[in-house]
Parts: C-alpha cells; sequence; structure tokens
DNA sequence: TTGTATGCGTTATCAC
DNA sequence: GTGATAACGCATACAA
C-alpha cells in the first residue's frame, strides 16, 4: 500500500476540524466518534467514552459537514424552493415561513428564481436533484406540470405551495382560491356594480384557473354574466401587465366598468393606474379589487380590497409537509386547504 | 482486496446516472470523462473519444453532482445570503439581482433569514461555512461585525450588500447613505419645516448610523439642530416599530413636529399610521420622507417621499463581486458605491 | 492521450 | 462496545 500523499489539497486545507481530528484527539476510532455524534444512536457507545468525545469535539469547535454526510447517507438535509418572481410580494411571507420552519428541523433552503419560464423551472428542478436535495417546495406548480412529472420520475418529494395540479399528484397547501373569488364577486354585486369586469392570467396555473372560475361562475349565477370584451388575460401576473391588461379592457368600451376584478393584488395594482392614467377616479367611478392580501395592501391608495390567507402559515405547513414526506417516503399526496378572507377596502364602493 | 459489495446502498439507488455509468457505456475510464466533462481542460483527450463520451453523457442524460464535486475540488458552487427579514420590501429585489447573476455563473443561492439576532447571523454563518458554501452574501452587516470576522478566519469570502463594517474588513456594495439623507433633510428644509422629528435605528449598522449622521449633520449645518426629545429610535426597522416610535415621538410634546424624516421606508409607513391614530392629517399637517424607494412606494397614500437606488443591480453587483473573489482568492476588499437618488413625492409637503 | 490510484468527510457494515 | 474497511461521486497527480 503506498502511503504517498500525492494528491495534495487544492487549497491550503481550511482549517476546519473534521471528525478524524476529533478522533485522534480522543485517542479513539473516528467511526466511534460518528456514532456519538450522530444523534439516531445505531450502535451503542459506552457512556464514558461518549462523553470524553463529545467533549473534545466541543472544545475542537467541531461541527459535521452534512454535505459529506449526505454522499453516504443521500440526505444533505437542504430543500429547494422554486418561485416564479421573488419580487411578487406574496412570496417573502411564505419564503419567512418555510425558512423558519426548515430552520428549526435543520435544513437549509436553497431559493430558485424562474420569471415564469417553464423551461427554467424544469431546468431548477435538475440542477436542485443533481444537487441532491432532499426536496423541493414548488411556487411554480401549474395544472399539469412537468415539474412535478420529473420530480416524481427521480423519487424526488415535492410539496406544492399556493397552487396544485389537476391530478393531484403531490402534496399541496393551498386556499380555495373559487371559494375566495365567490365571496368577493358577491360583494362587488352587493355593492350595486352590473357591468363588471375581469383580468385573469394563464390558466394552466390553478390559482388563476379557480379564481377565473370562481368569478364567472358566481356572476353568471346571480344574473350578471361576463360579456367576454370585459375579460382580459395578463401573461404575467405583475404591475406593468394588469396596467397594460386594464389599458386594453378601457380601450374596447366607450365607457368603463364599474368595477374590476383582478386575479391578483399586483394586477390589481397596474389596473388602478390604468384607471387613473385614463383619469378615473378609483374608487369613486370605478372599484377595482385584488387578490392575496399582500402585506401593506391596507396603506394603499386606494386601500385595496382582497382576498387574504395566512401565507407566513402556508409556507409554514409546506414545509412541515414535505418534512413528513422526508421521514415518510411511503406518504401519499395530501391536500391542505387554507380558507380565504375577504378583506373589504375602500377600493371596492358602493356603485353611484 | 477483499471484494464484497457488503456495503450496500441505503436507498433503492436512484437512477441518476454517474460518471462512471457513462465510462462503462463508452468503453473508456472514468477519469477520461471526467476530463472531458470537465470544460478547464488539464489533460487534452483526443477529439474523436472525446465526441463519443459527450454523447454517450447526452444520451444516458448525465449531469454532475456539484457536491461530489465540490469533496475533492473545495468549490460546491453554491453562496449563502443571510438577510435580516426577507420580509422588508428591500430585499426582494437585491436577492433578485443576486439569484440572477449567480445562476447564470452556475451557482445556487441558499437563504438564510435571522431576524435581527445576531446569534443567529453567527450561527447561520457556520452553517453555510459547515456545508462548504462558496462564499456568503450578507444583508445584516454590523459595523463592526463578528460575522465578518469570522468568515475572515475560515477564509470564507463575504461580501456585504446595503451595509458596511467601519474597518473595511470585506468588499461591500452599498449606497451613500448620509449623502442620501443630507439631500433629503435639505429637501426637507426647502419645503419649510424647521420643527423636524427624527426616528433612527440601532447604530450598529452602518446605514443607520450614516443615516442619522447625514440627517442630524445637514440639519444642524442649516441652523436647525435636533433636540433630543424629537429623536427616536426603533429596535428594528419595521412598520410596527415605525409606529411606535411614532407614538412616543407624539407624546412628548404638545404639539406634534412638521415633519419625519424616518431611517427607512417601512418605518416611514408605520409613523404615517400612528399620525393617523393620532388624528394627524399626512401630509397636510404632518410631513414623512423614508429611505429605500421600495416597490410600488409611489402608490401609497400618500406617496411616499424616499432616496431611491438600484436595488436589483446593487444585488448583482453584490453577485458579481463575490465571483471575483471567488476567481481570485488574492483580491483584497472591494467597496462600491451607488448613487443615491432624491425621489420627492406628497408626503412631503409644504408647511402651511 | 489514457488508465491507475488516492483522497475529499462521513457513515454503514462488517469483524473482533 | 469498538475498530477496521469500503463506499458515496468526483477530480487529479502520476504512471504508462
Amino acid at each position: 500500500m503506498p502511503d504517498d500523499k500525492t494528491a495534495a489539497p487544492i487549497r491550503p486545507r481550511s482549517a476546519r476540524v473534521k471528525i478524524a481530528d476529533v478522533a485522534a484527539a480522543a485517542g479513539v476510532h473516528a467511526s466511534t466518534v460518528s456514532r456519538v455524534l450522530r444523534a439516531d444512536r445505531t450502535g451503542r457507545v459506552s457512556p464514558d467514552v461518549a462523553a470524553r468525545i463529545r467533549a473534545v469535539a466541543h472544545d475542537l469547535g467541531y461541527s459535521a459537514n452534512p454535505l459529506a454526510a449526505g454522499m453516504r447517507t443521500r440526505s444533505t438535509r437542504s430543500v429547494g424552493v422554486i418561485v416564479h418572481d421573488i419580487s411578487d410580494p406574496v412570496y417573502p411571507p411564505i419564503l419567512r415561513g418555510i425558512e423558519r420552519r426548515m430552520g428549526q428541523a435543520g435544513h437549509m433552503v436553497v431559493l430558485g428564481n424562474t420569471g415564469y419560464d417553464p423551461a427554467a423551472e424544469l431546468a431548477m428542478l435538475d440542477q436542485m436533484a443533481a444537487r441532491m436535495m432532499d426536496g423541493v417546495i414548488l411556487g411554480t406548480t401549474r395544472r399539469d406540470d412537468p415539474v412535478v412529472a420529473r420530480a416524481r420520475g427521480l423519487g424526488l418529494p415535492v410539496v406544492s405551495v399556493l397552487r396544485r395540479t389537476d391530478a393531484g399528484l403531490c402534496s399541496a397547501v393551498a386556499n380555495d382560491c373559487a371559494a375566495g373569488m365567490r365571496a368577493m364577486a358577491q360583494a362587488v354585486l352587493e355593492h350595486g356594480h352590473r357591468d363588471i369586469a375581469l383580468i385573469g392570467a394563464p390558466q394552466d396555473l390553478s390559482t388563476a384557473r379557480d379564481r377565473h372560475e370562481g368569478v364567472t361562475g358566481a356572476l353568471a349565477a346571480h344574473g350578471c354574466p361576463v360579456p367576454d370584451d370585459r375579460i382580459a388575460f395578463v401573461p404575467r401576473m405583475d404591475v406593468v401587465q394588469g396596467r397594460l391588461a386594464m389599458q386594453a379592457l378601457l380601450a374596447r368600451r366607450a365607457h368603463p366598468p364599474e368595477a374590476v376584478i383582478a386575479v391578483n393584488d399586483l394586477v390589481a395594482l397596474g389596473a388602478v393606474q390604468a384607471c387613473r392614467d385614463a383619469g378615473l377616479d378609483c374608487p369613486r367611478e370605478i372599484s377595482v379589487t385584488g387578490y392575496n392580501d399582500i402585506p401593506l395592501l391596507a396603506m394603499f391608495d386606494p386601500p385595496l380590497a382582497s382576498v387574504a390567507m395566512d401565507l407566513t402559515g402556508i409556507g409554514a405547513q409546506a414545509a412541515d409537509l414535505l418534512l413528513a414526506h422526508l421521514a415518510d417516503p411511503a406518504l401519499g399526496p395530501q391536500l391542505q386547504i387554507v380558507p380565504p378572507v375577504l378583506r373589504l377596502r375602500a377600493s371596492l364602493a358602493r356603485r353611484g
């Protein structure tokens, strides 16, 4: 056995103390140290030896390398989170809930931002799988999502947050968007509006679809169906697109609608901008509503009526659900529905 | 040499194809595959063999495992980002800039949220170091930061974003907060206000300190020094604390100040709330200003005067700077200053 | 140009 | 109860 140390380290070795150092200092073998420092005692160690090892490890400032351990255990104790756009204020509270829970469980959170690009979502998942992440939380889920399918193929646990797949192929934490929007539609009607416009989003997202079906269904059921030229769609749910959609709506008819129900808050805020640009006073001349109740929404001008949910709680639930899947690989897809709560504010005003 | 395959895999092997699989399929040795697939050709390989290996790798859907590679190369191609509170709207645009640049460079971004807790910041850095992250971007930097010191001790490259250390011990991308606040102070004076109150933040953050010194200095220089009872400090820069601080300010004197200059936008929004609670009309009776120009600030009621900077650009610059440090470990601390831009809006009104 | 041997830090499975 | 050994997937100094 040649013992030449030819394969020298690339860098001047970082001073990180490893198991071998602890073992040497404690006068035991590395495997014994590993047994002691690993909480799940696979093999028992005599109390005095264990105590000595623990003391030495502490003195030397040893901390385990989860990556190296992961090579062997196939668990790196890290999870990915993929979102369309971290700049959308709906995500930070969710991310915060995820990060806190995962941190408590000793897992790190890796962030992926994919800008509404399905190809980027797939590439991001592959990246995360290649890095041996234990699981992924998807904030990008589409109703029929190749990302979910590929994750299944890879055996990578996935939890969907906010949205879900039609087939329920993966666990999801979401709110009942259709119910939320039905409530909002009813509120708009109760405020006396009849000429109502809608701004929807791509229907391959369950949120966008459920909200659209919820609102169209509710309005039709109350004898107030929405004509096609009072419906616009945005390609992305942001302020700029909301503004463009509203401009398009206003251009189609001589008279503006009495109220606009937008698919989410950012789109609604863009719609408000477009109304102002067109010289329309919101809410005196036109009411606008959103969805998600992003932070600080009550402080906008006008305070925006929206549908709220506990975003941080949703993030925490998604994290817990993923942890449950990690603990029990046999666990089937779970669906957790969080109740939506109507938040009526000044942007929804009485007609007249 | 015992060749028994006793150490069986823990899980039913994930179907991930590895270098050995490609090597077997291509009829070459693994090291040859490694040489071909690694862009930086250390040893040359004959073109035909290289082409065959590449084809096989593609057919088999091979993708490298950066973690396993990192065990050897000491580079996991992942970086950490530590922030006080991802729910603060100032961070998402920065994070977006970082994520995009890092993604382009093939690095993943790990997020750490520490809630203004210095101990948590230190623990997070240790976590990231233990996971062999290539570097860390700090959004939490304190003027004399043990996190920066420990990172130096570990040889872990660090770039500070938004804030910086007094000693300039690590690279930083920030704006000139003192200059930004001087401009704001002057604008407030030019609007006729003389009874001006300040809401500051913990002075161990360079942003809070520079802004405070900038505004107090400018006001004093213009013959309008701020008395102690017109100054309040928040423990954290969020809406709730801003509101409490404003309440405290209002309680100290019979008459409210004419203007309030807050350390950042969230604090300013909290101050606006407190003013309203107290029956003060903002901006008719009291002007309020912020800092950072977080997204959508112009749509608030009132539109908040603030000091703007290119947050996404700052994130991208920080990412580039960290990448530069990774490419050249000998690179010393760099300081990049981004210009602040005054954004005057209706929350700052003429006196009277 | 290509194959061989070894190590990165850890853990699982043996033998003792 | 503890030590010895191989393996996780990859990269590289060296020999051939």
